[in-house]
DNA sequence: AATGAATGAGGCTTCATTCAT
DNA sequence: CATGAATGAAGCCTCATTCAT
């Protein structure tokens, strides 16, 4: 029935937080049954529980996944030539459904379970913390950086492009459910793209001179 | 606290959405159960149905006056006497716990509940783009803005200094519980007066010209 | 309010089973709430307690009521003039809503009670037997009975009549609630007249002969 | 009682309803709760819930059920060689506790339902008709008809014959407990038979000539 | 006498979890 | 490995009943 006949519990697990994904994004992790997760897996109930031990640990496991997702991102954010590229990369994963997996209505169910829950809270900001780390490390070397028109340090620069990046994820799940992703993209790309030449372009500040 | 022993409607309303807040913000709205509610308000379970319908209504009575509350800072936001200081009225309603009723954690949580209840969706949209327009018009009045050294349109840096606002919202929920409300505003205020500098005080850029 | 300063016991009692009868026929006796019966009759829940135990008693108080009223209706039937018109009589107020306060479905509620409450059973009991002897007692004076063209006793008659009666009324719940209480009562006297013609008509068997 | 361990769906849609109908006639339908039922049939309250939607739909299937009996009555009446034997087949499976799943009790619960639900209505209101029609068509076909001294038509027959059946049931249900189900049966066959007498033996109208 | 706010037991239903097959 | 029937605790909600005013 599987399209392989060996289903390695790699493939098991993985199988069962995408399903998990689709379901706590649409109603949220306390609202998903873990049939709804099954269902949507076209896996019976209790297989689930031979890959985790409960419900508690399927969140886990997809705080987890969160958590490599945001650092492959850094990664990749990390070897863009410019700052402006890596910005870009950062900015896509974190506020975008075009991002295969991060829906804005599970990070946001995700900071809310968080607020309960030490352990996710703890993960959470580990994710924060090291990709704050990172992107600070980012724009200290950026050679825009340099010539930016105010006084802000490179770590309450990242802070800034974090906080702006967490806003407009709030914002968009408020979003009329019709709008395409690429609406959504672009509307929030406007305002980032504000940040940015404030933090980052200088001329406007020169042309003030 | 009750000034008398006679509550009225009204007050056992009150008092049942202060419960409310309290459970919804420790254990979230789904998560909060009516029972939970009644213990903390100190009545029986049924009472609670005397004054709302149901708990969807309990939900939506929140949201409404979280409504007001947001339409109250505004109010008062636009009354003061410079740009900073009614950024720093918003900011103190919107973002920290030291605002009486508003906690970070009901917030998210509300914002997660309106990516799966359209009602819930609108009002909180509805609140937006008031809270929007409102601060949009202060900023395209205030003096401040004339000598900015950006090319920002005052939609753009409104839509900038609510973004910043709901990230930090979200930020507040890894915190730590030890952290004290002052400890949180401190560090939030941190963040968003950078933004305030980037947006409104050009002298740093004429120091570089 | 009412329409006398003085309310008499009895006259607050009639209000209450007023009211709780039309509760009682339009939801049933368990799903007629008190709530209901209270804003049907205009005065409040507690008031209900004060002339009545508890909700049993109301339904208690209910086939009482009924008792009495078929005791009236059977003394009508008592002095009219032929059995034809006796009948008559007894259908009108058995079978139809046109009598001011029986309603079928009532009357079918109240035997679904006796089933399974004792007391109530008693109750409608009696009422039965009382109402057969009196029937029986009827026919066996009627000059109509002396040539009937059947070898059945006047108890049997009886018997049936009543039974046609309470199947009449049975069906009568299946009608659709759009029909007048005229159109009810003339399909119904359509079938019971069939049974009167079979019982007291003999012509039709001598036409035969 | 199980063949096998194994029960189907089927199996214990059928052990369900089983318990229900022995919960609604002891109890009545909204009486009878969800746990009365579950423990009647010695499984847990949610299994119930894995085969029916809700007590609703409990409370229609029951009456489906008694929908099939009935024409299955219906089929076997037809089949009977002479109009008499027909008629006994239908009284006895419409009047007795002796037919193994028809309660008096729960037919009249039935009927107290349909006066308040509509789908249970014309789903008893079908059954009626249905079985009008057969009987009517039972009686046109009969030789004893050819002969009867009266002159009521068919239709009206059957009319009277279901009147009396209905009627002799909601009696049924006032029978102190003790009586045994053949007692029962014994004196609502002398009644049913009067109506019988009237109807088909002309030998009386006859005698009378 | 009358009100209606208040209580809390109990009903319906859901769902995480287990386990026999 | 996989299934899905089965369990039962827990949640939402209703309603008979009480009682302070």
């Amino acid at each position: 029935m599987s399209q392989h006949p060996i289903d390695t519990g790699a493939d098991r697990r993985t199988q069962i937080l995408e399903a998990a994904m689709v379901c706590f994004a649409k109603r949220g992790f306390h609202q998903a049954s873990m049939h709804d997760i099954s269902a949507e897996a076209g896996i019976s109930v209790g297989l689930i529980y031979r890959y985790f031990e409960n419900k508690e640990a399927v969140i886990s496991a997809m705080a987890d996944r969160h958590k490599k997702e945001i650092h492959e991102v850094l990664e990749r954010a990390r070897q863009a030539p410019t700052l402006l590229e890596s910005l870009e990369i950062l900015f896509t994963a974190h506020c975008c459904e075009n991002s295969p997996k991060v829906l804005s209505a599970f990070v946001v169910d995700l900071y809310a379970e968080a607020s309960r829950n030490p352990q996710v809270a703890n993960l959470v900001l580990g994710v924060l913390q090291t990709s704050m780390e990172g992107l600070t490390d980012l724009i200290a070397r950026a050679p825009e950086t340099q010539k930016s028109a105010h006084d802000l340090t490179p770590s309450e620069m990242a802070e800034l492009i974090f906080a702006v990046g967490r806003g407009m994820l709030m914002r968009d799940v408020l979003q009329p459910a019709e709008l395409t992703a690429e609406e959504r993209r672009t509307r929030q790309l406007a305002v980032t793209r504000g940040l940015w030449r404030l933090l980052f372009q200088p001329e406007n500040a020169a042309a003030y001179a």
